[in-house]
DNA sequence: GAAGCCATTCACA
DNA sequence: TGTGAATGGCTTC
């Protein structure tokens, strides 16, 4: 286990990496959950909080995958046109969700929102369709439980009536300003 | 195990 | 508009 953050310029938010079974090789790297801190000192008392074992940059830039995953998510954010969860899956980064998701209604529901292309929307009641399902606000909280936000685009998933949430809130937070950051970035209006 | 909570939606008054 | 029922997984005791 180990982590890593770095700053992206383009949204003014601190992006922490936490990376598993990583030994500097390609083999066996698990991208294991991606979150946002406004704050460097959040990141910061996150990491000893929880005791992680912190990668200095410095290292990770000489090892090839990671500088790889650091540029995609960079590009993605200044605007590029990219689809990080296929770019991510090319570099031979595990994104293994199903573990964290047992259940097949889970994994469905995952699987769909992995899917949906750059600046492409959908919504909760689309997604119940899809899968046969009217159980909308469970698929709201297996998104809310989303490890890794931007790679599984669950803020590509609005309410029917509205933007919907992201990272855990509903209403007119930090969060959902991200959210609708990174929904203008993909050009959807 | 059971109860209660959820990033929802729809029907109906 | 507003209320209430349906929905299925997850968290918390």
């Amino acid at each position: 286990m180990r982590v890593t953050y770095f700053k992206s310029s383009f949204l003014d938010i601190f992006i922490f990496i936490c990376l598993k079974n990583g030994n500097g090789t390609l083999e066996g790297v698990v991208l294991d959950e991606i979150k946002f801190f406004w704050k460097e000192d959040d990141v910061i008392s996150y990491i000893e909080k929880n005791n992680l074992e912190q990668v200095d940059e410095k290292l990770l830039e000489d090892q090839g995958v990671v500088s790889d995953l650091f540029n995609l998510i960079n590009e993605y954010l200044s605007g590029k046109r990219i689809n990080l969860y296929d770019k991510i899956k090319n570099l031979n980064i595990d994104l293994s969700f199903s573990k964290k998701f047992g259940t097949s209604f889970s994994q469905k529901v995952m699987e769909i929102v992995s899917k949906l292309n750059y600046g492409e929307t959908t919504t909760y009641s689309s997604i119940g369709q899809k899968i046969n399902s009217k159980a909308y606000r469970a698929i709201g909280s297996i998104l809310r439980k989303n490890p890794i936000p931007l790679v599984i685009p669950c803020h590509r998933v609005l309410g029917r009536n509205g933007i919907g949430g992201f990272m855990g809130e509903t209403d007119g937070g930090k969060e959902i300003n991200l959210k609708k950051a990174l929904l203008k970035l993909e050009g959807v209006v």
